[in-house]
DNA sequence: TTGTTAATGTGTCAAATGACACAGTTTTTG
DNA sequence: CAAAAACTGTGTCATTTGACACATTAACAA
């Protein structure tokens, strides 16, 4: 919990009676290992912050075919944003690859909090503002990389997360399969 | 004007004042096929919604190759988040690839409308929520589909752009080069 | 309108990639 | 603990891709 009001005191000015509305509406929870967090067909209706562990959002193309939609790291806010904000089901999946805990905020706690206060608001706001503007980044960021510096990228700054998840599932996430990651590896040592 | 005011209509409830509020704060303009929106180093204080034409926005990797990060399409708003929310200077540039007709909103005017009153406030979360959760979306469908999947969902929803963009730029942002855009193309038409 | 520049179509070839196949290792689980 | 399942390393080979080269056409500006 101490990490979550770090993580939002990086968004900018907060009260304390305004961040404690906001903190005591969040739950802390855990999942094993393997356990699922979002199931196809569900109803998203929480947004999660991660507290510890790696996840992997991923879902499925025509014809079954799993795709790595991203690996969900530490200190991050995510959720299925198009399933929360438009409460609509989803199709895809969000599984712990490894023990994993995690704060979640429901989405009528998360309406109430915005409706609490004008400070409360804004801060939703711009945390909102902050998020969206990241996730512009990181993909402008990725498509000017090759494979090759998309891989150096991740030991570079998530170098937990190369050691504990899948190769296959790294692979998936920068865009190659298993085999060119290895290639890539072998290139690396060798050097 | 008439189409900027669909746009918003488009989120959801908002009165005739509030919309009145908010759309007299945008400025109309336009932009002759070349010129540039965005420049290099330049602070980005502007929200833009894309009446008509199309825009390239790019950016250049380590070794100065220029890649393609958006063609921004009509009944659209854009900006370089980054820079319009943190008011850092950009170094992507943003160049009109056709005659292109406008609206801007000042980062001052933007402000002023989220803090004009709670509606309006209401009224702009909802459309950041909006966006993001397209953004999201966008970035999941493309990660599932290869290229060519690419070019045809372009040839679907976006023949226009299909038209009037140079192949190069198109390649560049279906993430190929011009040579194998045009073996899909090749592909296509032979059958 | 004409010279210049940008855009397009297409072939060749070396390099990178994905699909398979399979062996060795680690992890899980009954 | 033992069997099963998941994960990893690695080689082969057909396919795809990008880089280059160059001819042709379209767009633009003096």
């Amino acid at each position: 919990m101490q990490m979550l009001r770090a993580y939002f005191k990086g968004f900018g000015e907060i009260s304390m009676e305004d961040m404690d509305f906001l903190v005591h509406r969040c739950t802390e929870k855990a999942l094993a290992k393997g356990e699922k967090l979002i199931r196809p067909h569900q109803h998203v209706d929480s947004i999660y912050f991660i507290a510890s562990g790696f996840l992997h959002y991923f879902s499925h193309n025509e014809f079954g075919e799993r795709t790595t939609l991203k690996v969900i790291s530490p200190n991050h806010c995510w959720t299925i944003m198009d399933s929360f904000f438009h409460q609509r089901t989803t199709l895809d999946e969000c599984q712990a690859l490894t023990d994993v805990s995690y704060c979640e905020l429901k989405r009528s706690d998360y309406t109430e909090v915005k409706l609490h206060n004008k400070d409360l608001a804004n801060f939703i706001q711009t945390v909102t503002e902050y998020i969206l503007s990241s996730k512009v980044v990181e993909e402008n960021k990725k498509s000017k990389m090759s494979i090759e510096e998309r891989y150096l990228d991740l030991l570079q700054y998530h170098p937990d997360m190369v050691q504990q998840v899948p190769v296959n599932i790294i692979a998936s996430y920068i865009g190659t399969s298993r085999e060119t990651l290895h290639r890539i590896r072998r290139k690396l040592t060798a050097a």
